[in-house]
DNA sequence: ATGGTTGTTGCACAA
């Protein structure tokens, strides 16, 4: 099974980029971030006609997530799971595919650690890890992707230094994805990928891709389960070049039947 | 050098 997670920075700007690389790529299920649509303005024929399955969960003009799957699509949740409190933005979906409970996620920017946005970002980390409490069970078969808009470590930033006292990399920030990975969940890059400058997303401005001035900041963890499935993973930097990109790579992971 | 770009029912703000 080949997952991937991509935040696609407005499906309608990036669409034609989408569908192209889809049809390259073929993976079996997709978690897509920032849509930036309502509902009913996602393309889910457009996505139906190359043979997926969809959910989205939107709000339009900001936010919004997705699950295609062509593995089946089942037992939706859009939002937290009932029994947590309920995100005013849409940032979750959940949906079983192929036997794997998946939830692609958009987690707060933070904008800055004294920003009130920052306290939405780390109490909403604390519900994702209700969620899955709740939802799913750390002996299954469990995967949670997306933008998590935190640098698990100083390996996955361009330049430490010059993100000292920024969000991304705070040590509230990181205690909420050791509290994931404690529940039960592995990041898959980091456990197959050795290496440092692996980034998923670089700032559009300054050249900064160009230069390799970026962050990995787009995670696929999965429970024990999936990672003992690990065939293989990459980030797509082929997909952040060319014309009208998002400024966010797709990651892949292949899973072993 | 706190610069620069892209997206949004934009005309400022989020990223």
């Amino acid at each position: 099974m080949r997952l991937v997670t991509w935040n696609v920075n407005s499906l309608n700007a990036r669409l034609p980029r989408v569908e192209e690389w889809l049809a390259e790529v073929q993976p079996d299920v997709v978690c897509l971030q920032e849509t930036k649509l309502a509902d009913d303005a996602f393309p889910a024929l457009t996505f139906e006609a190359m043979g997926y399955s969809s959910a989205h969960h939107g709000q339009g003009q900001w936010n919004g997530v997705a699950i295609l799957s062509r593995v089946g699509l089942d037992d939706v949740v859009a939002n937290f799971a009932p029994g947590v409190e309920p995100d005013h933005e849409a940032r979750i979906v959940t949906a079983t595919c192929g036997g794997i409970r998946v939830s692609s996620v958009y987690v707060p920017n933070g904008r800055a650690l004294d920003h009130e946005h920052y306290r939405y970002k780390l109490g909403w980390l604390d519900r994702l890890h209700r969620h899955l409490e709740l939802d799913a069970s750390p002996d299954g078969q469990v995967v949670v992707a997306g933008d998590f808009n935190i640098a698990p470590g100083d390996a996955d930033v361009h330049d430490p230094a010059a993100y000292v006292g920024a969000t991304h990399v705070s040590d509230a920030e990181r205690a909420r994805l050791a509290s994931l990975e404690a529940w039960g969940l592995v990041d898959l890059v980091r456990a197959r990928v050795d290496a440092d400058r692996v980034y998923s997303w670089w700032d559009y401005r300054a050249g900064d891709f160009h230069q390799g001035r970026g962050m990995r900041i787009d995670l696929v963890l999965g429970t024990a389960a999936v990672r003992d499935r690990l065939a293989w993973c990459v980030v797509d930097r082929n997909a952040r070049k060319g014309k009208q990109p998002s400024d966010h790579a797709p990651v892949v992971v292949d899973l072993s039947d």
